[in-house]
DNA sequence: TGATAATAGTTGTATATGCAACTAAACCAA
DNA sequence: TTGGTTTAGTTGCATATACAACTATTATCA
């Protein structure tokens, strides 16, 4: 079996063309955005005042990681962090006004951007792929110990 | 459009959990690589002592990301570089005896991994797959001026 | 030929990532 | 209640990534 036509260097190389898709569209825009701190905000816009931990499980990342992203993302005033009430361990990340601003601004841009991606693609084909990208996810899960974050 | 009902994140996630799980073979089997330490080497066995700029294209990563690459593999004793006789600009980079000792080592362990993330698809589905993936790549290219790299 | 442009690689700076080891708080069980 | 365990988050260390600015060398063309 040849590699280049296995799924891994095509799943891989898409990726990073979309990661630099996205990093190229926001510098177009004048959006002081990364890809990891726009899914973040979209993640907050869903549930706001959530917990680090849970901000870790919902974006698939180490608790380190995203620690080190919700520093940034302080220092650059996007979100604001304030020790829960009821566990002191516990920093509940907030959007701030400056959070909110940015990503509504980026919303239509992406919106627009996504719709691009799927241009020329049937709702059929999508739904297929996805399915063969759940399956392949099983596979990984069944050969691993710890990557087997959940299946939604 | 849910965002979830999209292939972004989904190559995202699935791409995400590969790299997880090639780190985590790695590690069981005691192979001292990350995996761009061991596509390096793979494309390394394909072709030998060839330029960074060259390696850089192949691997579709920046001149700077593969320098620093370069430097760490080469602390590590998997490769080595030497002057290129016609172009005293270009470094040709070259295997070593360890780096050549390791990646024999891991292809056996890699090829059965690949062989298991594929059980349970159809060569069909897969071909099927991966054609979805260039046209993703081709709306991608159609919206950026610099994330073309050549699909091949 | 000689000035200018292009190319190969490096360094500075910034972001993101994950493992291991740590602190502090909360939980739990004897 | 108290002492061990679990949990939330941080820090140290290492890797990978990319843009901008830089050096050194080669190529171009007027």
């Amino acid at each position: 079996m040849e590699l280049k036509n296995t799924l891994g260097p095509w799943l891989g190389k898409t990726t990073k063309m979309l990661a630099c898709l996205v990093s190229e569209t926001f510098q177009k825009n004048n959006i002081d955005l990364t890809r990891e701190q726009w899914v973040f905000l979209l993640k907050l816009h869903q549930k706001d005042g959530i917990p680090q931990n849970e901000v870790a499980f919902i974006t698939e990342r180490d608790k380190t990681s995203l620690a080190r992203l919700v520093k940034t993302m302080e220092r650059k005033g996007l979100i604001k962090r304030k020790i829960s009430t009821t566990d002191k361990r516990s920093k509940l990340v907030c959007l701030t006004d400056e959070g909110r601003k940015i990503f509504k601004k980026s919303k239509p841009i992406m919106q627009q951007m996504i719709k691009n991606l799927q241009s020329g693609l049937t709702e059929e084909e999508v739904r297929n792929t996805i399915n063969i990208l759940k399956k392949f996810q099983e596979n990984i899960m069944n050969q691993s110990t710890n990557c087997g974050i959940t299946i939604k």
